[in-house]
DNA sequence: ATAATATGATTGACAAAGGCAACTAATTTT
DNA sequence: AAAATTAGTTGCCTTTGTCAATCATATTAT
């Protein structure tokens, strides 16, 4: 194993040992409030629609036979009820009762406050950062799978990290990806530089595709005279297939028509299929192929165009 | 409550509700060690030097009669000891026996394992930030209290996103910590972007701090014909007061001296009283002052200066 | 259609986890 | 020297949670 991994390895596991006690100390309210853990996650679980014991059982893991008592003594103390279910004799589906529901709404406002607490003392940036991070470790981990496309949202690039943090995007997302080579990076870098030197602002945009306060796509629109150039069109691999693409094209597009712009091109390479299929969705057509080694063996070089 | 602050609690309980069950499933596989929960912590809080049923009870935050008894089976089991402490009779040292220490040498291998087989899937780019970011929310959380210093490295500045963020570093720190208005940020901008472009590599250099691949301070050297400026002298708030200053000046002047520079100068402001300090600390003089009211009403700009 | 099998939920029996309070022994305070 | 405090232990107890048997309903195979 890499030095390098071990060390992560050993990060991840400090990082465990310390929020085990963060949980730990962040769980002790809800034993103030006369439930066990166990009961109260049940409440929370119950609050959603279609709860069932079973998944109760799967999405706390514990066993069937404890969550059977757990929904009994919830039942008992009038919080929750059941209502058979008509499509499957066997699952009985659960709710709150009203005074359910409002013992759940104390239970979160308290957890509510504990956590506003604890970030109290924590200034704004700071405070952005940690669920950024939050939110980047359960992405990473999920593998993406539990992104929800709503909490993304576009920006026009204004901020002033934003064009190192697209630069980086771009770097290391063809490289793993595309196995470009540094030379690559170093154009990216150049583009952004001359946007940011010689773009007009009026004419010229760029957006953020933002998961909270983390930064996972980007595109842009570049007034070069007569003609619009659609650019740094990019998508972190975890963001894709969720709409996402589609939105930001749109922005760019919609951009590009308002600001009276009749034609658009862009340039783009050939291994980049998934963009290549969006754009000839979006109307773009091919006007020009012509081979490029500079920043990977056979790659070819593709220009698109279309009227606004 | 703000709006912002209520989406931040929001996606901090959502975290800990993801990590309770990430660490739920982590946990797993202590249990098949034959161990529970308590005696792997206990095992494992046994090897540190200076270990006390008390000590335990307060790191485990569970009552001191479980401790003992957890102890107590695992001095059965031979991988524990205790010792009389000579300077407090009612107080015993605990040790791991020869058996206990591979016990948990065997635990900490199967702990390096599934971490390791969690993250396999990841590219290195992922697991980099994931790393970062859990980092981050230990440093944050802790109010920068438990920094390693010996974990914070430094690095010259090469990759593309330094710049960026580097840029965003200055900005934050200085309107939270002295209400500096945006133009600053923009003349930070500007100062980094006149770097890349103009600045001879050889006679000038950028240092990053880095703990665990997050960015905490930096510090610059720009040759000016026969002097060198030191420059963006700055750190992370929660890194300051472990020498990570001094290092990053001593970095920078070690550099300015074997690049053959005789005389070096840098511009501040007198209210950062700390990087002054520093400064005449590291030699260098104040030669000039005057009134600058471009960030903040009342600052005064000072020069100062040295003999290599 | 019927028998065999699988699934969702419940229950009794039991084991493990862990709190509480009373106790001992050493130490510190008054 | 007596009183109070602290570290650790132990008996007693509750809570938490598992396992296997059971029942009722669904599904699959014959």
């Amino acid at each position: 194993m890499e030095r390098n991994t071990q060390k992560q390895i050993s990060e991840i596991r400090s990082f465990n040992r310390y929020y085990t006690n963060i949980l730990g100390l962040l769980d002790q309210h809800i034993l103030e409030s006369g439930l066990s853990l166990a009961e109260a996650r049940v409440l929370f679980e119950a609050s959603k629609a279609g709860c069932t014991p079973k998944l109760l059982a799967e999405a706390l893991r514990v066993n069937a036979g404890y969550i059977s008592r757990i929904i009994k003594g919830l039942e008992a103390a009038g919080w929750l009820e059941r209502k058979p279910f008509n499509e499957d004799g066997r699952v009985q589906l659960l709710s709150l009762t009203k005074a359910g529901k409002e013992k759940l709404a104390a239970l979160e406002q308290s957890s509510n406050e504990q956590i506003a607490s604890l970030i109290e003392p924590l200034p704004e940036v700071q405070r952005a950062e940690l669920t950024r991070s939050m939110t980047a470790i359960r992405t990473l981990l999920t593998g993406g799978k539990e992104i929800r496309p709503e909490e993304v949202t576009l920006r026009t690039e204004q901020e002033p990290g934003d064009i190192g943090i697209l630069t980086q995007m771009h770097g290391w997302i063809y490289q793993e990806e595309y196995g470009y080579n540094v030379c690559f990076e170093a154009y990216v870098a150049q583009s952004f530089f001359e946007y940011m030197q010689n773009a007009e602002p009026e004419k010229s945009r760029i957006w953020c595709a933002e998961h909270n306060g983390r930064t996972v796509g980007c595109i842009g629109i570049v007034g070069r005279g007569e003609w619009a150039q659609l650019r740094w069109f990019l998508l972190d691999p975890l963001y894709r297939g969720i709409g996402l693409g589609r939105r930001l094209l749109d922005a760019a597009l919609t951009f590009a028509r308002e600001t009276g712009f009749h034609k658009i091109y862009l340039e783009t390479t050939d291994d980049l299929k998934d963009a290549v299929r969006m754009y000839e969705k979006a109307g773009f057509r091919k006007c020009a192929e012509k081979p490029n080694h500079s920043w990977r063996e056979d790659l070819t070089e593709l220009e698109f165009e279309m009227e606004l």
